[in-house]
DNA sequence: TACTGTTTGGGAGTCTACTATCAGATTTGG
DNA sequence: CCAAATCTGATAGTAGACTCCCAAACAGTA
């Protein structure tokens, strides 16, 4: 019975994030059609067999953890900030704290992960379902916070316009330099927040 | 010299719909990934050959034509609207003027393929520079309207906001049978209007 | 060190997207 | 009705995703 700590097991964990970052800068740098399950296999120095073995096919290679991915810790995050915030007050403050205790070069690698799965269709795709329940849980807490029914219109048209505002923001702040991506949001966010009045 | 209105360019128009009609219904029925080009051609009655002649790719089969689309038809129509109205009531307004003069079957074919591109997420993959293009587009014309510059953050927002509310309220219609789309898109872009407050 | 179970790489093979080509059918124009 | 242009289908072939399987390398255990 091994356990966690076992060189195994880091072993394993280690070529399995190694194949997966390596796929993820190839599919960035020149798009998911034309990188080959060899090229990723090349990269990661592991053969083709093994990038089978540990992801079950090659859009596998570009569905992040759940639990690594930003849009699935908000929600966790949300939960915890106190009742009186209002649904987009919580939100950003979750935003913050997310991001707050994180050192800058993990801070720059989520970003620049979650900025792909953005603008790479096919990334786009592959985490499409994670994202869904990403929102679905949102709107749960938005409904429960606002004390409403999570099916209520206002509540999924709320959730709907979070989404679109940050995925906005977000490649806005992707295609001008020197913009901080977090900070974008939250500002957008924030327009959100006082009505969006033109 | 053919004209336009031949029997050989016709038959071209109808073949190449066909396709993609087929194509279409397929990909919803069974998934992107489990239909194969063979099943389509065999659905629209010609060989896996002239799939290929009419389309570049299996991924080309889900790509609608700009003017054809929903998407890049909206713009058009909102540029068209009174000067008065406001960018959302200007939306609102293009959006049931450009559903008004539709017969029944137009219009459920025409919801039946955007419902197609928001649930397959392959097709969405496929579609994303034009979705792109059309926001853009409507950006400009929000901007215009407003007398604000199109990078404008609070513009870009609205425009982020409006496509998030829409296809959640598309999204949520999908799975609510006996729901109008149309009329579910309306009232969701009334509430983003009226504030979002909750 | 030897034994055991797991992980890895390599080879062979299948399936499907996609290309190239050519003969036969069909539309068009005279 | 004939000839030229064009469209179609069939065939053959390539490339990459993916599976199956086996032998070699390796970590854990005694």
């Amino acid at each position: 019975m091994t356990s966690g700590g076992g060189l195994r097991e880091r072993k394993k964990a280690r070529t399995r994030a190694a194949i997966q970052q390596h796929a993820l800068r190839l599919f960035r740098e020149r798009g998911y059609a034309a990188t080959t399950v060899e090229q990723v296999a090349e990269a990661a120095e592991v053969s083709p067999s093994t990038v089978f073995r540990y992801f079950a096919g090659k859009d596998d290679l570009a569905v992040l953890d759940d639990h690594h991915s930003l849009a699935a810790v908000i929600p966790r995050l949300v939960a915890e900030q106190p009742a009186e915030l209002g649904p987009l007050a919580a939100l950003r403050a979750a935003l913050r704290t997310a991001f707050a205790g994180l050192d800058p070069h993990d801070r720059a690698a989520r970003t620049a992960r979650d900025l792909a799965l953005l603008q790479v269709p096919e990334l786009w795709a592959a985490n499409a379902a994670m994202v869904g329940r990403a929102l679905d849980a949102l709107g749960e807490l938005v409904a429960r916070r606002t004390g409403r029914d999570p099916a209520d219109p206002a509540v999924r048209a709320l959730i709907g316009a979070v989404a679109g505002v940050s995925v906005r923001a977000l490649l806005d702040a992707a295609n001008t330099p020197g913009t901080d991506p977090v900070e974008a949001v939250d500002r957008a966010l924030g327009l959100l927040e006082s009505g969006l009045a033109l």
